[in-house]
DNA sequence: AAATTTATTGCAATTAAGTTGCATTAACAA
DNA sequence: TTGTTAATGCAACTTAATTGCAATAAATTT
């Protein structure tokens, strides 16, 4: 079930996600938002945002979970099926967008694929 | 660090491992081993064998740590990189021999690149 | 505008994978 | 056989994330 009712709490969030175009952990945003917005709010509205096709999510290295926002997702069509960066050097992650194909593999149907990629950033690579 | 001493916990990691092919979670390893094995010594042990270069290591989509057989790693060539397939349906999860190539991004130097590809295995095909 | 409904929020407690500290045990070299 | 210290077991801890529940406040109805 998304979002129902407009809220100062999504308004708050959906603000962080449009200052820059940068993926955010959960955590980050908990710690950001500490004294506006309670922890338990900040990782319900996320999982709203995301059943409703505006953000969508995916774990890094670590196993913690990052939002970014989705560029033309709905509710029925939730298809940001892309690769993350993130960068070892300063932590910062970010969709990608360029294509990589999958193989077939023999005897299995394949659904969804998610690339996680590791590397330097444009900031951090000189 | 990795293993010094040869003892009855490797014994009983390394036999799991051999059973069949398939990676295998931590917290099932925890499980299975219960009463034969303290928690604590499965993971430290696992994490050793990792550092040998006999296990290697990643993360499913919920996050949770899957270890499975090195092909020809050594504790200084570390170069288990290779898609990993989760059944969708029953939950197992094997190490992928087909090579995916990721293309270069602009001002990003890539280091490693992970890939968890989920769908339905061979064995819940039909 | 007031009353009503119920989605949303805050708070405290809980969960669960994984880690750490420390005393005890045992591999193995001397 | 003895001494060194790596490995183990146990309890306590860490931390991201979740849950239950009472209080609050959107939004719909009267
Ligand atoms: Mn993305
Ligand atoms: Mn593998
Ligand atoms: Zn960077
Ligand atoms: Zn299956």
């Amino acid at each position: 079930m998304g979002i129902i009712r407009k809220t100062p709490s999504i308004e708050v969030l959906l603000t962080e996600f449009t200052r820059n175009g940068t993926a955010i952990s959960a955590i980050e945003l908990v710690k950001r938002l500490d004294g506006k917005l309670n922890k338990t709010t900040v990782y319900r509205v996320l999982d709203k945002l995301e059943d409703d096709g505006i953000l969508h999510s995916f774990l890094d290295k670590k196993g913690i979970k990052w939002y970014a926002k989705c560029n033309s997702c709905t509710h029925d069509k939730h298809f940001d099926s892309h690769p993350h960066f993130q960068c070892l050097n300063c932590g910062k992650v970010d969709c990608v967008t360029v294509d990589v194909s999958i193989p077939k593999i023999p005897n299995r149907e394949i659904v969804i694929s998610q690339i996680l990629i590791q590397g330097t950033c444009e900031n951090c690579i000189n």
